[in-house]
DNA sequence: CTACTTTCTATTTTT
DNA sequence: TAGAAAGTAG
């Protein structure tokens, strides 16, 4: 595609004023905004500094600007783009007195934020037995949203929940602000605050930005919303492009309505919809339309294919979830046999992090190398965790949950009784931890050795501080490292070789951090590397090098697109998700997820489930997704596995039909026997599904049989092995088992999890 | 104060 | 099952 379509041109010629453009999956937006801004430097008089753009990940962002570049033919020096949380992070550092903190404040990841939370709830009395700290965190991050002020919010509050919450959320902002930090929430309410709040700082900022334009609109709440309103008056030339089918982040407050009222905010908005479709072969469009023509919250599209007819959509039944990654693994190594593929061309996508450990054991089982993204982000490890609290505390000295972490990594005699007395001494005296762990009046009670400790802790922050002022960021981690005694307590553990790894590499990483780039705030080496270290999206990870496999989940695949995508776990509770189902919005967002899965393919898909699958430790029995419609199955070519089949029919092991409830069997494509699909896709999962018996140790009779001292098992992972050793009896029973393989080694297991049979094979 | 053990409990997606 | 919280011994 080399030229613009019709619809493609009326977006990038649109000159000023509001444009709405609602493009479908794989429809070219991505093109049509960096065509309009590069349209806009060109030949609209606009300067690059004028210009806005949002975008939803930082790699997102770097690939428009270089495609801006690419096309004017010089990079758009001094264009704004990035996340909404990089630009409001970079808002908030120029203005950051105006909000109470100073340009080196701290982002609080989730982590923090419930460590902040539970402490403001003890003070207050809240137990979090009653309400969880994520609760609390949900309301207070809901009244923010809805711009309710604390005092507002406790004179309305009416409900339990509400009358614990109020103190707290009373407080919170003093909290943050005493360790001159910010939540991802506050991240963006902050900037938004201020710029209500001061006209000039607004009309400085309104005037600098003549053009806006913000990708993935549908994905924006409330705070967003109001963030880009505030920027884009007076002129109102604002660009939101997106699709209201491909709203997934409801859960995190993103508001649907900022897209399907936009007209209603902007009444003088153009709307453009590119409803082509380039990206997929029909065979994938005509399930995805199907699939998301059940909801009703949309403003309803169509996509039209544009590719020629490929290869039909197929779905797979598995036996269980190892049957079902290995029948996805013959796939990819099938089609990569014949040429067709190369495994950087398949995705393997799921609705639940959890359901990533299957696939990299089958990966690695079978050789084949793959990039998992997401599940534990790097920065999330812990050592590393542990060493950026140190860079933290450094760069921001009021930090107390910095403080807090760093003071017990490596542990150096300081523990929960000193710290608590820290907290209470440093909120009564008004003063950082940092400086209470010093201050005689605080350490009355303490003992010599905890004063020692505690000084020489602080001394070393201190000198840290002096060396970072003026030394590259790579050196302070390599110092940090070293001078913490984290390297040696490292070295100790366990797996103390790969953990170190991890270290060296953070090092590595730091040494490629490009000082600000193109803003307006001088930003220190230090605090721009912590900074990307907290807002990196999965997404973000992304690279390229090796030919592999990328697993992810589906949020995170959204914007990506391969030519070979596979959906797993196609089944009632997992995908949709069980907690869905008493609520039409929430199946809507998860139609909407399913959706967004689909559109990611250009030629082939294939969708699987397993009819049992290991949840939480148990084994549960599954049926098909309530997406897989009748409708959506005139899309499908049906097939089932071996194991399945043999399962089915009675001969495996020894469960018929019945034991599912009424649940469709798998079957084959080319006769037409089964009970048809539901017209409707009310889900049929119930909660707490009966548990799969047939393969599980759980009667004393068969424990006392089984579980013998020197008897020979089977685990599904380890292999087979000798008893040594039971304990207990019942649903308790342990056992302790040797396995042959000499890397597994001996392992202590609970019976009822372990899922041993008996024998060799 | 720490390190180890036992008990409990949650289990969705992520900037 | 895994991870956190609570309990216990040194």
């Amino acid at each position: 595609m080399t030229t613009l379509n019709p619809a493609q041109r009326e977006a990038v010629e649109h000159g000023t004023g509001p444009l709405l453009v609602l493009a479908g999956a794989g429809s070219g937006k991505t093109r049509v905004l960096t065509a309009r801004i590069a349209r806009l430097i060109e030949r609209g008089g606009v300067r690059a500094d004028q210009v806005l753009a949002v975008t939803f990940t930082n790699k997102a962002a770097g690939e428009m600007r270089a495609r801006v570049a690419a096309s004017l033919g010089a990079d758009p020096r001094g264009m704004w783009i990035g996340t909404f949380h990089a630009i409001c992070a970079r808002i908030l550092r120029a203005n950051a007195a105006l909000a109470r903190r100073t340009p080196e404040f701290t982002i609080y990841d989730e982590d923090d934020t419930t460590a902040v939370v539970k402490r403001l709830m003890e003070r207050h009395r809240v137990s979090s037995k009653v309400y969880t700290p994520r609760l609390i965190l949900s309301e207070v991050s809901r009244a923010r949203n809805a711009m309710t002020t604390p005092s507002e919010y406790a004179s309305l509050a009416l409900t339990p929940l509400q009358k614990a919450v109020g103190p707290i959320y009373n407080d919170w902002d003093a909290a943050f602000a005493a360790s001159n930090a910010v939540t991802f929430d506050d991240l963006l309410w902050l900037p938004v605050a201020l710029l209500r709040a001061n006209a000039d700082v607004r009309e400085r900022y309104q005037r600098r930005f003549s053009h806006l334009l913000v990708d993935e609109y549908q994905d924006t709440n409330r705070t967003q919303y109001e963030l880009i309103r505030l920027l884009a008056s007076p002129t109102g030339n604002v660009c939101a492009v997106g699709d209201d089918d491909q709203a997934i982040y409801g859960w995190r407050g993103a508001d649907i309505r900022n897209i399907l009222d936009f007209t209603r905010d902007f009444p003088s908005a153009l709307t453009v919809r590119l409803e082509e479709n380039y990206r997929s072969v029909p065979e994938v469009l005509h399930l995805a339309n199907a699939v998301i023509r059940r909801n009703r919250d949309r403003l309803g599209k169509t996509l039209r294919a544009t590719r020629p007819a490929g290869e039909r959509v197929a779905l797979v039944g598995a036996l269980d979830d190892r049957d079902e990654t290995e029948v996805v693994v013959q796939e990819i190594t099938s089609r990569r046999g014949r040429g067709e593929v190369q495994l950087n061309d398949v995705a393997v996508l799921y609705r639940t992090n959890a359901q990533s450990r299957p696939f990299e054991e089958a990966f690695r089982r079978h050789g084949i190398p793959y990039r998992l993204i997401g599940a534990t982000r790097f920065y999330d490890r812990r050592e590393v965790k542990d060493v950026l609290a140190w860079l933290r505390l450094i760069a921001n000295p009021s930090d107390a949950e910095a403080f807090v972490r760093a003071i017990g990594a490596p542990r150096r005699g300081v523990g929960d009784a000193t710290v608590e007395m820290l907290l209470a001494g440093a909120r009564e005296a008004n003063k950082p931890l940092l400086d209470a762990a010093v201050d005689d009046a605080v350490l009355a009670g303490a003992r010599p050795a905890t004063r020692k400790a505690l000084a020489e802790f602080v001394a070393l922050i201190g000198r840290l501080r002096e060396l970072a002022s003026d030394a590259t960021v790579d050196r302070v981690i390599a110092e940090v490292v070293s001078a913490s005694g984290m390297a040696e307590a490292v070295r100790a553990e366990p797996d103390g070789a790969e953990r170190l790894e991890n270290l060296e590499e953070m090092i590595r990483g730091a040494t490629d951090v490009v000082v600000d780039d193109g803003g307006e705030v001088g930003l220190r080496p230090l605090d721009h590397f912590l900074q990307k270290a907290t807002l990196v999206a999965a997404a973000d990870q992304l690279s390229a090098d090796g030919d592999a496999v990328t697993i992810m989940t589906i949020h995170t695949a959204k914007g990506l697109e391969y030519p070979m995508v596979v959906i797993a776990g196609m089944e009632d509770g997992l995908f949709p998700l069980g907690r869905a189902f008493d609520n039409p919005e929430q199946l809507e967002e998860e139609r909407r997820l399913f959706y967004v899965g689909i559109t990611r393919a250009e030629q082939t898909l294939i969708l699987t489930w397993a009819r049992s699958r290991r949840r939480n430790g148990e084994l549960m029995a599954s049926k098909l997704s309530s997406f897989i419609t009748r409708e959506a199955e005139e899309h499908l070519a049906v097939r089932q596995t071996a194991r399945l089949r043999s399962a089915s029919s009675g001969i495996g092991l020894g469960f018929g039909a019945g034991a599912w409830g009424g649940g469709r069997p798998g079957r084959d494509d080319d006769f037409g026997d089964w009970d048809p699909s539901p017209a409707s896709d009310t889900p049929r999962w119930r909660p707490n599904p009966r548990r799969e018996h047939a393969v599980e140790i759980e009667d004393e009779s068969q424990d006392s049989a089984e579980l013998r001292v020197g008897a020979r098992v089977k685990h599904s992972g380890f292999g087979s092995g000798v008893i040594n050793e039971v304990s207990g009896s019942g649903r308790d029973a342990k056992v302790t088992v040797t396995f042959d393989d000499e890397a597994v080694g001996r392992k202590k297991l609970v019976a009822r999890f372990a899922n041993l049979q008996r024998g060799d094979d």
